[in-house]
DNA sequence: ATGAAAGCGCTAACAC
DNA sequence: GTGTTAGCGCTTTCAT
């Protein structure tokens, strides 16, 4: 016995007890033909040695790791962080580790897949708020190891998410509701995707609008990264617009946060002048007195986790994809149209 | 061999490279004792099997794992999502995985420290901004693994992290030079702390003032947890006290875009009737317009691994600790003092 | 209900 | 330089 004093064996537990090495592992996972008294025993000297089993020798013997791999993009995002702190908390709940993984391009998101870091070492992946293509998915299903996209939508696996329409929808419609008709878009893409997919929050932008009857002036579209500054520039843009609009509907807090920098260094007011509505309520909406719509994140992180729990118990089974609903938070940044312009 | 077709294992390898396992092994680890021609050989199969040894054989035969623990309160904010990010980088790319632990609240850390996941799973573990105790620490110690504090001091081990009190000088300082006098603070506390422990950046306040002969008045200064409408809440008790601050100190960007919201609020003009400073520049600031000091994060996490790295690959040796100098980064949120109000 | 023994996939002496 | 042979710490038939 090498063993440094520290880190007691199941052999050594066994010896101890005075039972067999195949007794105590079965005591120890509370397998069945042991009986009550012999467990109680054995338990007992667990506790006394402090005896941990060694998650390797576990895997190797028994062929699955209760290990998960989450990949994520952005961490340093609100919306990621959040949503690796949900799934952690249900994951390390049920004694499954994670095993983290960064990606922040696709190059990174290449040399994950390649490298398959996944390969032999967890029995699932996550993939937060990015698509895994279908060569990905296939290479990943032939070693076993189940996928579940956490934030984002798939066809081809199960997947958690809000329903990113109707979050537009509702920011939009709040803004129409308000009598606005010249609205400004700040879009944002990802680079992290290996393609441009179609954008759901800004299909609602331009739905809402139609059904409206209000036709799309291409001029109070921005499309840009991810980031308050490339907001403040567009914003800058539709207050040169002729005529400017009325309101602005950002994809997410943080665009919306640099807008509102903008609309401040152009003494616009908000609301009075111009109203601005995001989506996902960061606290950041709450510190800013913003009206967003309110997409649950901890919630989605806690369901993809229970997903995967599921296929690791059942291997094979595939399920069922969930979508969350959001709800629209009305704060001080929208206001009616139309307000007149208060006298200094 | 009951392997999936899937999962080639070292022994194919060996076989249809025609040799043992063991000049298979050590031809794949680049071990002494390999002609070029075999292990040329052996890795060619390697590459067409495309096999990957399985991490939990390796750790048992070679008694390590090449894994650390993470432990990281507060994802979801800036700091912590980003030092992640650096740590994961240099980690992965040295072929090293981390086992992401998230600890929200003290009871997380106790339940983390007292459940030892880390116990025959990880070589060593990173603790992200906080303190991990002395009784802690000696219990990972003897189980051999190495601990390493990033983004935050410590007496007992290794530690990354800037200056906080110079940090806090160079804010302070900044608002002095531009002949403030009356200066509000906002400062943090942490509650995944076990005790509450000095702040540095508070002391920097304390001190500036002091030597700038300026008594401090008790009514500026407010301790809050970490959050921007705290911030806006105790900004809207400074704005009340009279004679009002010229200045505001935050300690966070964060606590700095809460109080700019009540300052905007209120009707405050940033800077000509009030300037603010924080500290972090995270990408905030930026798109606040905040005049902030910059702690590079990604580099503590990249340095910080590196740290660690060493600790594994010398065993013992203990690692010098490393502060990383701040730098103010000016921006339009502060000004000098006794701008007259422009009349609008 | 319990024990003996055969692996899991790899590394590391130790021979040759 | 290469092969043989024990283990690493656990799970799991298969006996008893």
């Amino acid at each position: 016995m090498r063993n440094e004093a520290g880190t007691p064996s199941l052999a050594d537990v066994a010896r101890v007890a005075g039972v067999s090495l195949a007794t105590a592992s079965r005591a120890v996972n509370n397998a069945y033909g042991v009986s009550e008294a012999t467990r109680q025993k054995v338990l007992a000297v667990v506790e006394k040695l402090d005896f941990v089993a060694s998650p390797d020798a576990e895997r190797l013997a028994r062929g699955s790791s209760r290990r998960v791999a989450l990949v994520v993009p952005h961490l340093g995002r609100w919306f990621f962080g959040e949503m690796v702190a949900g799934i952690e908390r249900e994951l390390s709940a049920a004694g499954v580790d994670i095993l983290l993984y960064h990606v922040d391009d696709p190059e990174d998101r290449r040399e994950f897949f390649s490298r398959l870091p996944a390969r032999r070492k967890v029995d699932a992946v996550i993939a937060i708020a990015f698509p895994v293509d279908e060569e990905e998915r296939q290479r990943l299903e032939l070693m076993g190891v189940a996928i579940t996209a956490a934030g984002g939508r798939s066809t081809d696996y199960p997947y958690v998410s809000i329903d990113d329409y109707a979050a537009g929808r509702q920011a939009v419609d709040h803004l129409l509701a308000l009598g606005h008709t010249r609205i400004g878009m700040l879009a944002s893409f990802e680079r992290t995707l290996p393609a441009p997919r179609e954008n759901l929050r800004s299909r609602a932008y331009y739905d809402a609008l139609a059904e409206h009857g209000i036709a799309v002036d291409p001029s109070l579209v921005h499309d840009m990264e991810w980031g308050g500054h490339n907001a403040a520039l567009a914003t800058a843009q539709l207050l040169a617009s002729d005529p400017r609009p009325t309101a602005i509907y950002a994809h997410s807090d943080e665009l919306a946060l640099g807008a509102m920098h903008a609309l401040a260094l152009a003494g616009v007011r908000v609301p009075e002048d111009l109203s601005v509505v995001a989506i996902d309520d960061s606290p950041l909406a709450d510190s800013l007195g913003l009206t967003s719509v309110r997409q649950p994140v901890r919630e989605q992180g806690t369901i993809a986790a229970r997903m995967v729990l599921d296929a690791l118990s059942q291997p094979g089974s595939t399920a069922a994809s969930v979508m969350l609903p959001t709800q629209l938070v009305v704060r001080e940044s929208t206001g009616p149209v139309g307000t007149p312009p208060a006298v200094p």
